[in-house]
DNA sequence: AGTCAATATGATGTAAAAATCATAAATCCT
DNA sequence: AGGATTTATGATTTTTACATCATATTGACT
């Protein structure tokens, strides 16, 4: 159930999705990832194209990595629902 | 074979190693994915922090996407080399 | 309905990335 | 070594995110 972020929009969705996941309100990530609660918000509504250095910020508050995969690349997950 | 990218840095050799792959200059990549050179060879430097929006654009030009994964999470490719 | 917590958003100033020009430096090829 | 290609980088302008203040708005709970 790894998520694939292709867009500012899926990543701000997911981010919300990871957040919530772990019971914590934009606030407490905020401070976790020493940003700022307006920025987490902007960055979830995908309000603003961020920068990078920010979502890895996020990232680590959460305890995610992202992975670079090709797009083509049939994953087992994806065969999971095939049949 | 999947690369896995926590820092700026991690990304920017990605994306160089994955340009490389596909035999592709800074400037056949830049230009297809509608930025400059410039930014290219900043990114893959690290040179400077870069906008979420503008790796969404390298990366789609490079036919990858993101699978944001949380850390922890032990995956069948770090199985294949443990014994 | 009313309260409290959480999220969204207005406004402004600053910092930094990208655009855009250029050329220098490094790499590759024969 | 020399020439061509590729990458790095200097300088300036424009654009935009983030910081920082605040408050409005929404959502949840009793």
């Amino acid at each position: 159930m790894d998520q694939i972020a292709r867009t500012t929009k899926d990543l701000g969705n997911t981010l919300r999705r990871a957040r919530k996941a772990q019971n914590l309100t934009q606030a407490e990530l905020a401070s976790r990832a020493g940003i700022w609660q307006r920025t987490v918000s902007n960055i979830e509504t995908s309000a603003s194209g961020a920068k990078v250095d920010t979502i890895f910020d996020l990232l680590a508050a959460l305890d995610l990595e992202l992975h670079i995969v090709p797009r083509s690349k049939i994953r087992p997950s994806d065969l999971e629902d095939m049949f």
